[in-house]
DNA sequence: TTGAAAGCGCTAACAA
DNA sequence: TTGTTAGCGCTTTCAA
């Protein structure tokens, strides 16, 4: 049998309180006890049990994510940022990865219900309006990472100031056929970066051509964010043959590896006959030689679990809606002035 | 306040013990009292405390997966595998990813003593002799995946065949100076596929050349399985100048992609210059058209979880010891005969 | 400063 | 088939 409190305490000679006090360094305990009982602590390896703690205390030091599965490297950047966090504040992290958007609901619930968690990170994920109810009023803390609802703590990038500048990068290289592949518009960083990209050709003079945006197909995934829907986008922008666009803005890396895959089977080289950029800038962008957009993905990680904990110790601070700034990577695949 | 198990039992005119039984579906509960427990449990919304639950029951329906951080896209890949089978079984996982390999024992021993799991995955790092006999001895399930002990249950794939594979396939095209970068000595895998290595040289009759082998600096990460020590590891075989490899194989894909890059800087071209295979065939391998070893991953972590599940859930069965096989996944950079 | 005892919300053994 | 009760291992009053 494991070593309990009640072990340690009739080896201290002393009372369970005190041991209890002791290990949670209350003030009233005389350094001598506290001595002694951390001293047979040691000796007898005693750790307290922590579902028994997380019971009595009503906290369990343990926070939910949940997080698209088919995320790639942005998730794994968020997450290196959300677990640096985490480990430092001695929390927990129980991870939810779903497979399909819908779900999302159904895990919300399970971990508002089941108290095994004290708060949640929701990442790439969309919550309803009657669960952001549910979390407000149960006070329960939440706080979305790249996502948003009005009401709700977020932490977001500059979805749109991003598309801008990847935009005017492109005009400013003397473009003046510039096409988008955008993700499916349910995700709203989507609709923000093709709001970004409108926005810049309409300061350049240049009137929006619908042949020219491509919104991805869902083929597997959350969002369309994927490689095999940025291909076939590219295919179809292709297909408008000498019309075609001479730059196009992609709203993920992912999705730009997938079209950069199409125009080399077509023949066509990059930045050379079409020149590309990308988004988010993770690992691959760098060995493709994409030139991106970059979100400060580890940053948005460890800032979302700040957040969080503090909510979780008693913060009362109104809400938290932070947009972190985007930059732009040039690296070859934009190619140079045309 | 959250709603109890109290709550239920007086709105159903029963007691606790009724709703208790009625939600683990005990045998012994009337059809009758069962709807109506379980109608009010819907009404009211009721989710058993997992706390209380870990508690009373000794079991948290939780595991633990310990990773290195910097794993990258194999664990990516593994963590999807393990999900799926979590999910499957309605278990929750805590995730532990550790930025240095010694801390490795210190995560061990929480998980042992703290209780808050009900057994662990240990991926791609060591466990000591010490804590093996910890496990051992308090039979909490463990199980190692990409990592080796003799008396633990584990599943690796079969490192020294995956390299056999690879560079028979290098020396089949024609090659004759085949050079290989590997990892760090102290990770098994490592020093498996440098046994491979060997293992083919010598069934082909070529003496191993002390020159053409590089093991990795550990530049970042765990075991110099990054993309950094790849890229100097590739520089020092380029240094050889007329008397460099014409083909090598590399023990990793990310190794394998600096390895590429140091080559496109030096202005030499893949596979004409020189032929390269990597080993993992993670996501980047396929954008990068690597030759590359492919390693089940999904299926790994899959594996893995069945198995500690059945552990956790009383199999007594011997230890498991699985090696499964590797595949070669010939694209473009291995070239053809030459 | 300390010990005793009452929960925390549940499961499971025991009675009925 | 059901209700009652004694834990599970801890924290936290309340007295002393």
């Amino acid at each position: 049998m494991a070593v309990t409190i009640y072990d340690v305490a009739r080896e201290a000679g002393v009372g369970i309180g005190t041991v209890s006090r002791a290990i949670n360094n209350h003030p009233h305990v005389s350094q001598k006890t506290r001595d002694r009982v951390l001293s047979v602590i040691k000796e007898l390896k005693y750790q307290p049990h922590a579902m028994a703690r997380g019971l009595a205390r009503k906290k369990t030091n343990t926070i939910a994510v949940i997080v698209p599965v088919f995320t790639g490297y942005f998730f794994l950047e968020v997450l290196k940022g959300v677990q640096q966090a985490v480990i430092q504040d001695h929390y927990d992290l129980i991870l939810y990865s779903i497979d399909q958007a819908e779900k999302t609901d159904q895990f919300l619930k399970k971990t508002l219900r089941e108290k095994r968690v004290d708060g949640v990170l929701l990442i790439s994920l969309k919550i309803t309006d009657q669960y952001a109810r549910y979390f407000l009023d149960s006070e329960f803390p939440i706080v979305l990472v790249d996502s948003y609802h009005q009401e709700l703590d977020s932490i977001t990038v500059q979805n749109q100031q991003g598309a801008l500048i990847a935009t005017e990068h492109l005009l400013s290289l003397g473009h003046r056929q510039v096409g988008m592949i955008d993700g499916q518009l349910k995700s709203s960083p989507a609709q923000d970066r093709l709001l970004g990209y409108k926005a810049a050709l309409a300061k350049a003079g240049i009137p929006f051509d619908d042949r020219y945006l491509i919104i991805s197909d869902i083929v597997t995934g959350q969002d369309g964010f994927n490689r095999e829907s940025g291909y076939r986008a590219m295919q179809r922008l292709l297909a408008l043959g000498d019309e075609r666009p001479t730059a196009i803005f992609v709203s993920s890396d992912i999705q730009a590896a997938g079209a950069l895959r199409a125009i080399h089977e077509a023949g066509l080289t990059v930045p050379e006959d079409i020149a590309i950029i990308g988004f988010d800038d993770v690992e691959i962008a760098e060995y493709l030689d994409l030139t991106t957009v970059r979100q400060p993905m580890y940053e948005m990680g460890q800032l979302a679990v700040k957040r969080l904990l503090a909510c979780i110790e008693g913060d009362k601070s109104p809400r938290f809606e932070k947009h972190l700034d985007t930059q732009l990577i040039v690296r070859s695949s934009s190619g140079v002035q045309i």
